[in-house]
DNA sequence: AACGTACATTTGTATATACAACAATTGTAT
DNA sequence: ATACAATTGTTGTATATACAAATGTACGTT
């Protein structure tokens, strides 16, 4: 891809927001094909992120703030998340009984087995994303993007 | 960046997921920051973009279409960015007189000042986040991007 | 027991975005 | 000239997200 082209500028930016709208434009476009991937199965990408979230622990239910420790997005959206899963039956949510503070949430077999569906369709457009990148290319690029001082 | 880490998971990812994971979450890492840099200027990531595309054609007036072909986001969108940079003074709108379907869009003024103000808080803050990446590796990192599948 | 504080989640609000439907104008073919 | 198609932009709807305020619960101190 050609930055300059696919944003069709003439002004020569600087190596630094060149670099940056790079990585804005591949991040994107990633985004766009995992959403489509999953769009048969009327699950968004977030939705997706919980429902794996939830499998990997193995039938342990996770409260809300542990699902959100592990996704990008920010706490309140994760209420409103889990209410749509909750609605299409793809988990289950109760109040903690030692700390009704807290919810309990778990993916239902109807979640587990729609997930497995979706795995499939993600890694085939994960490997199609990457397939010309190779083991140690894969690496290097996580070397690189480590380097990249956020928090 | 440990990924596993961040997320918090110990299922083993693959690499191609773990991958695609990293680049989400520094991508959105340095959407954050970007944000952050321009928050006392009351100004979106994206409105920036759009006074920044406009700026760049030295007074001709542009469309929405080429506004919108210079940007990652979709066409209905940059109607309202529009709005709210035309609430706030910082650029022009009128039907173009030749097309009456067109309307051109130019930069004010005033929205060429703010903008001044705005590339540096913009470049201090790219600066801040790949001054650990050597000319080179800014080089590779764009060409493993590259290598990236993306239509 | 009452109070203040911290915790866990939810809700309200504003903005952003994708997608589809719509409207207005212009171009083209007959 | 008329009908049909293409172009350009706008609007409606649903969902996503950030941020701040509000709610309900637990706990330590007195």
């Amino acid at each position: 891809m050609n930055v300059e082209e696919q944003i069709k500028t003439n002004s020569d930016l600087s190596q630094n927001t060149r670099s940056i709208i790079h990585l804005t434009l591949v991040h994107h476009r990633i985004q766009e094909e995992l959403t489509a991937a999953l769009k048969p199965f009327e699950v968004s990408l977030q939705q997706f992120n919980v429902l794996r979230i939830l499998r990997g622990r193995n039938g342990v239910a996770a409260n809300l703030s542990s699902i959100n420790n592990r996704m990008v997005t920010k706490m309140s959206n994760t209420t409103r998340l889990v209410d749509k899963l909750l609605a299409k039956g793809l988990v289950s949510r109760q109040t903690c009984p030692s700390n009704r503070r807290k919810v309990e949430i778990d993916i239902t077999p109807e979640g587990k087995k729609l997930l497995t569906g979706m795995d499939k369709a993600i890694a085939d457009t994960e490997a199609a994303l990457l397939n010309a990148l190779k083991k140690e290319e894969l690496e290097l690029l996580n070397t690189l993007l480590d380097k990249i001082k956020v928090k």
